[in-house]
DNA sequence: AATAAAGTTTACCAAAATAGTCAACAATAG
DNA sequence: CTATTGTTGACTATTTTGGTAAACTTTATT
């Protein structure tokens, strides 16, 4: 039950998006320093967030990304399912052809209920959520020292 | 956030020990017999239960396994940890260590959620309720037959 | 004591998934 | 035109997973 470092990298990519968007794309290149992941790993990893839309590249100089909807709007649930896929325990929590006991495994109704409780988890967070947590860090932080 | 076979695996046949365990010990062979899973893979995986005494095998001819606790008593939340280790879905949940970035991390909370949310899932039902849900399906499906 | 029936342990292997690198390519601003 | 930036596909290394095999230990039975 481990997340992918994909997903992992990707969703701070996606947070370190949020937060330095403004009139300018953000450069891969700025994101992947900030968030100390290489450069060219990064870029697969934003290749399906690209594809599904979350995110606009513009190539050329002066290019880089933006998000296309605000991080409000942004579920995590939404990004981890882009990243990693969908998140089934086991295959036949998607696919109840995939095994054959699947009609009468007992078990199976388990995996079904964690992944809902996944699912809810992520679906309650969006990308806002993370900046402003993020800010409010900070701020303790700054108090702090 | 796949779960491993193992992990299907062993609670299938935790389920299954549950349900024929009398007074005398369940032989491996037979719930790899009814379980459609290979002799010797099975070994491996009850190993980890025997050694954290959830089940007892008793060794040499007449020998088996026994649950050492009713079913009512073994949540599945502790199986999976067995099988699967920590349902961490990242390594800085469980050790913040392993991350420089943890102390200020904030996806790193909502993995912190994630975990929580699959541990109450998982805590929340016993071998019993398995049992007993296989029970009712059984019947259910003679009557219809 | 001998033997057969269990579980235990260790070693090993192959396939798949994951993580990552590299280099050629395409598009765009200036 | 050219420097800059994202895109793509090929390639590699590592780890995890799933599984097999064989030697070994323990115990019941005769």
């Amino acid at each position: 039950m481990k997340l992918s470092t994909r997903a992992r990298y990707g969703t701070r990519a996606l947070l370190d998006l949020a937060r330095h968007e403004g009139e300018k794309p953000v450069q891969l290149k700025e994101i992947a320093g900030r968030q100390d992941i290489s450069l060219h790993y990064l870029e697969h990893i934003i290749a399906p967030l690209v594809g599904a839309g979350i995110v606009k590249s513009i190539r050329g100089a002066r290019g880089g990304l933006l998000l296309t909807r605000q991080p409000k709007d942004v579920k995590l649930g939404e990004v981890i399912q882009l990243l990693e896929g969908a998140i089934a325990p086991v295959d036949c929590v998607g696919d109840p052809a995939s095994c054959g006991r699947a009609d009468r495994c007992v078990t199976r109704d388990i995996w079904c209920e964690v992944k809902k409780a996944i699912d809810a988890t992520l679906d309650a967070v969006t990308l806002q959520d993370l900046v402003d947590k993020e800010k409010r860090n900070e701020a303790t932080r700054k108090q702090n020292a």
